[in-house]
DNA sequence: CATTGTGTAACTAAAGTGGTTACACACTTC
DNA sequence: GAAGTGTGTAACCACTTTAGTTACACAATG
């Protein structure tokens, strides 16, 4: 594809971990709500997992659940986590025949681009799953996907 | 790739437009300086081309140059001009066998991520060729890689 | 009219993603 | 301990995007 997806399945399955609380999600449960494949979720997952956002418990009765209360996770976390190359990147010439602008010009593209990404995951950092949630406002319903209700 | 330098390189070519005033510069010339192919300029100087912010002269002594001055000519315009996609994508799901979170989750995606690019956006539209030339500092030589110093 | 430079098509190559299948391993539960 | 459940991961395919390159027609200068 080349476009990321990625962010939006993560924030998708960490805002159901978040209102499952501490009922373990499976990747099945997620991947239908998202509308993808168990082994996509399973990655996305991982990525949390190793950021310390989520934990996985195996077996019978395991999934994924959070680590943190939902109003301590933000975007910007979730972002982090999938370790995504810088937005912009800045191509790397050979190292004899460049211009002396080329040269000069490079340094400030990754200072522009760098600055760019902070204010875009400012933005993200405002926003915790906690607000999320709340922003999908009262139509959420008690079940993902019908399957399952509670305990 | 999948990376995105295409902004790196449409920055790199408006500065040298920028550098060299109303003197219009060949493809090449920006291609040297970049370190890639002639062709791939020109494909970003058709973007600027097309929203206003550069113009083209055909045939012996053309090139592209800027039509504003460099401090009305900000990132944020370039960045636009490349007419790139949105940073996140929201995948379409199918339209029936959807949870009922899915189904709420896309839009907020959707809110969130345009905020997220805003917030870039913003960030980009505070910065203009002029301080970007003024960031390159007093070892801007007068010359694109030596080829030409000035008529 | 010859030269110069753009615009564009066509093709190749490389990389990232998403989707899928398959299977070993860990953990729970009985 | 045995069975069942769910993860972790590898392997592979298909698709898309981008960069790079060659080639050539067309426009404009001089």
């Amino acid at each position: 594809m080349g476009s990321n997806s990625r962010l939006a399945v993560a924030v998708h399955t960490a805002g159901i971990l978040a209102l499952r609380g501490r009922q373990p999600v499976t990747s099945d449960m997620v991947a239908t709500s998202v509308g993808t494949n168990p082994v996509v979720v399973r990655r996305i997952i991982g990525c949390l997992v190793k950021s310390g956002i989520a934990e996985v418990r195996k077996g019978s009765g395991g999934g994924a659940f959070l680590t943190r209360p939902a109003n301590a996770i933000t975007i910007a976390d979730i972002y982090a986590a999938l370790g995504e190359d810088e937005l912009f990147q800045v191509p790397s010439l050979g190292k004899e025949h460049e211009c002396p602008i080329g040269r000069a010009v490079r340094p400030i593209l990754h200072q522009l681009f760098s600055g760019a990404e902070e204010a875009m995951i400012g933005y993200l950092a405002g926003i915790n799953l906690e607000d999320l949630i709340k922003m999908l406002g009262e139509d959420i319903p008690d079940g993902i996907c019908g399957e399952i209700s509670d305990d």
